[in-house]
Formats: structure tokens, sequence, C-alpha cells
DNA sequence: CATCAGGGCCCTG
DNA sequence: CAGGGCCCTGAT
């Protein structure tokens, strides 16, 4: 009889310790806190926010380090754990990710202007000046969270991505902390969609195993889509099995820093937009749409998130409107 | 207890 | 290009 345990990580924490430190120079302004911690994420056993620093995962050519990102006076310090010695050029592959995952050579000059003129964006801006857009995770690892959002409450997507990293996952200890790494594309690529449903993703076991199957033969493909603009790039992301219109828009911003990438817009983003921009309940997501690009132009997704993340961080201040 | 909509997506006609 | 079906869950 199979205990259907096996082949799982559980029970199994891999030790990692401090390998090397880097100091990296964001361009400026930059606002650490704003960057790394993002409130309107919702909490995974991936990544923690901790007396100012961030602690997150990451795998590079299928082996798990562990980051910790924090503020100093000379610049933003990345402390880099593993588990045995870091393989040449590793440290140059870490600082180009973690660059590029936290847009740190944003160039945010124009926006700063266009906010200072702006009496609804203005106050927000610098309250948060030299925010960027970030993931700390790979397209591969965002994607397998957005499936877990689609069609769903956020507490039954908190549930998937448990489930998911409770069986797939490879648990860490570094810095104090147990912090769970993502599986690999080609792991996931070898479940079965049966197995995939037990642990309550319904339909989209299937999403899982055809998005994994992709990035397995794949590899190179979120290097590739980096460089282009947001069309093409939109059009690169369409291509893959589960990614609509919706996960689409998320991408193309949150990984791709496109700014302008706000074509779209959801249900409960109208809602709220609606009372922001208009004062009413329901506006027509249309119109919506049409306002920021009138307004804000190419930075229009930009503006957006720091109106969202503004009224995320009030939330979780406890001094919300909603 | 049953019914239904929900922070989309794919597929079909 | 419009609309039905889809896993599950919690609200009604």
């Amino acid at each position: 009889m199979m205990d259907h345990n096996e082949q799982t990580n559980r029970g199994y924490v891999r030790p990692l310790s401090l390998q090397a430190t880097l100091t990296l120079r964001p361009t400026e302004p930059f606002n650490f806190v704003g960057t790394v911690h993002k409130p309107s994420h919702f909490p995974m056993r991936t990544d923690t926010f901790l007396d100012g620093a961030l602690w997150f995962t990451m795998r590079l050519d299928g082996y798990i380090v562990g980051i910790c990102l924090r503020e100093t006076p000379h610049g933003l310090e990345v402390l880099v754990f593993a588990g045995s010695r870091l393989r040449r050029g590793a440290l140059l592959d870490i600082e180009e990710e973690v660059r590029f995952r936290f847009d740190l050579d944003a160039d945010l000059h124009d926006f700063v202007r266009l906010a200072e003129a702006d009496p609804m964006l203005g106050p927000i801006e610098r309250r948060w000046r030299g925010l960027r857009p970030s993931c700390a995770y790979s397209l591969y690892e965002l994607i397998c969270i957005t499936i877990a959002l689609q069609n769903a409450q956020v507490t039954r997507s908190e549930r998937m991505m448990e489930a998911l990293l409770d069986k797939y996952g490879s648990l860490t200890a570094f810095g104090g902390l147990n912090l769970f790494a993502f599986w690999g594309p080609t792991t996931l690529a070898e479940v079965s969609e049966e197995d995939l449903r037990q642990l309550k993703l319904g339909y989209r076991a299937k999403s899982y195993r055809r998005v994994s199957e992709f990035f397995a033969a794949a590899p190179a493909f979120e290097r590739e889509v980096r460089p282009l603009d947001k069309s093409l790039a939109g059009r690169e992301l369409r291509r893959i099995y589960g990614v609509g219109p919706a996960t689409c828009w998320y991408l193309l911003f949150e990984k791709f820093h496109h700014y302008d990438a706000f074509d779209y817009v959801s249900p409960w983003e109208t809602k709220i937009l609606s009372q922001l921009f208009f004062h009413v309940d329901d506006a027509r997501p249309q119109d919506v749409l049409d306002f920021a690009w009138r307004r804000w132009g190419h930075w229009r997704m930009l503006a957006v998130h720091y109106l969202f993340e503004d009224l995320f961080w009030q939330r979780s201040q406890g001094r919300a409107a909603w």
C-alpha cells in the first residue's frame, strides 16, 4: 500500500548558509519598503518581510539559494545563502536576477514630474517616491501563483499554493527562518492531472501541467521575453495555456515592468477605481481605462499601482475606507 | 439541504 | 466574438 505522502518533500529541510554578500545601487529615487514589500500580495511561506528585510528563495539552474535584501547606507545589501559553495558565475546571475526582479534600473524621473502636477496622484507618489513594480519570483513561479488566483477567492488561492508547496516545494532553513523554494517546472510536468486534482486545484490542474511542460521545454523563455516591447511580450505570454488577458497584463506589469500595461481591468479593480476616479460605484471598465490613459499616458499602470499599493497599505494599517 | 457566484480561461459554434 | 462549462468553497 502506497503512502500518499511518499515522494513528497515533507520532513526534509534543506540548510542554507551564508555564502556571499553583494551591495547593489538602485537608480534614484528608490523606495526600499514600497518596492520589496507589497501588502496587496497574499502571504506565502516562500517569502517574508521581517524587521525591515525581505527574505525569499530563488532557483538558479535548478539549485536553490536563499536571499535576504536589506537597505544600508551604502545601498541595497543582498545576502546570499546556499547549501554549498556557489559555483563560478553564480553571483553575477544572482545580481542580474535581483536587479531585474526588483526593477532596480528603473528611470522614474518623468513619472515623478508627472505626479507632481497631478492632485490625485501627487500626494500618494510623494509618500511612496521611488516605489517600483516588483516580483521576487521567476516568471514560471509567478504564473503558478496567477493560476491559483483565477476564479477563486484569496483564501482558496492561498490553500492551493500551500498544498502545492507542501507537496512539491523544498523547505529551506536560513537566517533562522524556514521558507519554501518553489518546485521546478520539470517536477510538475511529470505529475499526473489526477494527482494535482487531489490538491483541490480543480480544472486548474490541467493548466499547471501544461504551463510546467511549456517551461520545462523552454527554460530560456523568460529571458527571451524580457527585452520585448509590450505587445510582442504579451503575444508570447498568451501562447501559454492558462494565460489569458487578466493574467497577461498582470505579468507584463509586475514581472516585465511595462508601466503602461493597463489595457484590461478586472471587475473588482473597476469598482475601486470607479470610486477613486468618478466617485461612483460602477463605472464601465472602458471609462476607467480611458481615464487612466488620458491622465497618465505611458505611466498609467504604474500610477494605478501606486494608488492600489497606497490603499492596501492604509488597509494594513487599519485605516482604510473599505 | 440545495443552489449559486466567484479577483478567468479555453473551447465551441 | 459571444457564451457555456469548469473545480471548489462559502454565502444564502
